[in-house]
RNA sequence: GCGCCCGUAGCUCAGCGGAUAGAGCAGGGGACUUCUAAUCCCAAGGCCGCAGGUUCGAAUCCUGCCGGGCGCACCA
């Protein structure tokens, strides 16, 4: 039985203990859950239900308490049920009821853990995004991880999910960068506004070495070869250092396309429509502070050309008009300010800005060494890059160190802490799991140990407390992925791997799975087996979900 | 000045209104003729920043303070 089983027992005994007392039904939530308690003299679960109940329909938690004791005590499955402190219920399992769990566990695969909560939405991710200046640097690194994790729990939860990466190739950032791989290649030193560093020679150099005749190009010229060749050679390492990193993107969106396609006018005029467009001073104003902003945006400037922010607009109403329900912005801190308009700009195209636009502010980031912040890369100059924080720790480890905090905190990824192979590495312990279990699985082919026919399958056996706990870690997986997409959480499935993991490990030093020796196989390494296996999957498909490998040895 | 985030064990952090607030590290004490000790066990460690409020119940929600980080463009 699972928790999501067992709350339904709970609501379904409470309908009948209102239908008996004859009590308003409507009074009934629609679902409820059931806790984990910490301390084990609470039983394997506990329902609270009694207690939210009691003041609504005018009964004594307790007595309310008693009427559902009854009643749920019938449901089989369920060995006891206790009533506690104010009006607690405190549930114990059937071991065979719990135990079953491993058997499901392994014969829903890939799928356990996943759910429906989320169907039918179409939900769009917004992350990285970064114009192709530079390398990708370690701010936008968090959201690589972190975004590419959401997005593989929002489809766990039954969403249509684009992930975009939005880019510009024409602003002034990019002449900047034009000029500085022009400064480059002249040998002179970077412009004063220009990007320095290792990198923009090494670009510089390979658009040479692809276009000779950019040598002989008068200033202006050479300059828009640099631009052009420049930008595609840096986009390229872009989205090749992401993909070495394990995260692609369904669209690569390119600003330009919607001034060439006229969309930044169209947004205009949805905006007028709605009434919500001045004229000021020369130029065009979206009063954002009809929604709240502080301030009113300037759309297009006095002397004609159109604001970044005009575009922000085009691109979020392309967005809708692609059929998102949802677009979803994840931003560095440093991006909060843009909070206000971006909401209130929503809210001039008519739609909610609590229900269509969605805005992730994640803290900064720093690489930590020898107990000190690393604050240039020696190849990007300034900035701590994406190849910076691999090479320090790799893939798996990086991609889960961002992943395994709020958004909220700022972090320091410790270069020692995250490459060492011990405990207090929480990737090491996870992956350790994963890899232990799949050398159990091998050792026990060995020995000639096989989980058997699935009917063979001895739940019951599993009755250790140590088995207990595994089983109770294991079927609160669902639960957590489901949280975790639902807030944009996905620190949540790291932490629970942690917990995951612990339990396996005092399970492992605590019940011998495989025959020592000589000895019999019995149908309890069986069942155990069916647990370690159960085991191994929900910490591949959680690790997945991160983008983290599950690796078979270590 | 205004806005956002944070404040929980010595340190790094979990904890989407529930019972005696948790985990790792550090420091103390144990367990390797192993199914991978990359592990486990025991002990110790707390005005949950402060003050009010809502609630049967608050680290969690609300208000006000204090402290720290970040941001407030006809920049991109």
């Amino acid at each position: 039985m699972t928790p999501a089983e067992l709350a339904e027992a709970v609501l379904s005994a409470a309908h009948a203990v209102f239908d008996a007392r004859g009590l308003d039904r409507s009074a009934l939530p629609e679902r409820t859950a059931v806790e984990r308690p910490r301390n084990p003299e609470h039983g394997d679960y506990a329902s609270t239900l009694a207690l939210q109940l009691s003041k609504r329909v005018g009964v004594p938690p307790r007595e309310l308490a008693a009427d559902l004791s009854e009643q749920l005590g019938r449901t089989p499955g369920i060995k006891s049920v206790e009533i506690a402190g104010p009006g607690f219920l405190n549930i114990r399992l059937d071991a065979a009821a719990a135990g079953l769990l491993a058997r499901s566990i392994v014969e829903a695969g890939p799928a356990y853990g996943g759910g429906t909560a989320l169907a039918g939405q179409k939900i769009n991710l917004e992350f990285v995004s970064a114009n192709p200046t530079g390398p990708v640097h370690i701010g936008g690194v968090r959201w690589a991880a972190v975004g590419d994790a959401l997005s593989r729990l929002l489809r766990a939860s039954g969403a249509e999910v684009g992930t975009e990466y939005y880019f510009n190739d024409a602003g002034s950032q990019i002449d900047r960068f034009a000029r500085s791989l022009l400064a480059a290649a002249k040998g002179e030193p970077a412009p004063e506004d220009g990007y320095g560093g290792a990198y923009i020679a090494e670009i510089a150099e390979q658009v040479r070495a692809k276009r000779p005749e950019v040598a002989t190009l008068p200033d202006e010229a050479a300059q828009e070869v640099f631009r052009v060749e420049g930008v595609a050679l840096m986009f390229d390492e872009i989205k090749s250092s992401l993909r070495g990193f394990g995260v692609d993107f369904d669209t690569y969106f390119n600003e330009k396309d919607l001034h060439d396609r006229g969309e930044l006018e169209h947004a205009l005029t949805r905006l007028r429509e709605q009434g919500h467009v001045d004229e000021r001073d020369g130029a065009v104003w979206l009063r954002t502070t009809d929604f709240g902003d502080d301030k009113d945006r300037v759309l297009r400037k006095s002397n004609g050309e159109w604001t970044y922010f005009a575009a922000d607009c085009a691109y979020y109403l392309d967005k809708r008009e692609r059929g998102f329900d949802r677009a979803v912005y994840m931003l560095g801190a440093d991006h909060h300010g843009y909070v206000g308009r971006m909401k209130a700009m929503a809210a001039c195209f008519g739609d909610d800005p609590q229900v269509h636009l969605e805005i992730l502010i994640g803290q900064l980031v720093s690489l930590v060494r020898d107990g000190a912040p690393v604050r240039m890369s020696k190849r990007a100059g300034t900035v701590v890059t994406l190849e910076d924080l691999v090479d320090a720790i790799g893939v798996d480890a990086a991609r889960y160190a961002l992943a395994r905090y709020s958004s909220d905190s700022p972090i320091d990824i410790d270069v020692e802490l995250w490459t060492r192979a011990s405990r207090d590495n929480p990737v090491y312990y996870v992956q350790y799991v994963a890899a232990r279990t799949a050398s159990v699985g091998r050792n026990a082919a060995e020995v000639g140990l096989t989980r058997g026919d699935a009917e063979a399958f001895r739940p019951e056996l599993l009755a250790h407390e140590k088995e207990n706990e595994l089983l109770k870690a294991l079927a609160e997986f669902p639960a957590t992925v489901a949280a975790a997409a639902e807030l944009r959480e996905p620190h949540r499935v790291a932490r629970y791997l942690e917990e995951l993991s612990g339990a396996y490990h005092r399970f492992y030093d605590n019940c011998r799975i495989l025959p020592r020796g000589d000895e019999e196989v019995t149908d309890l390494h069986r069942a155990r087996l069916w647990l370690n296996d159960a085991t191994r999957t929900v910490i591949a498909n959680g690790l997945h979900l991160l983008g983290v490998s599950a690796p078979e040895r270590m």
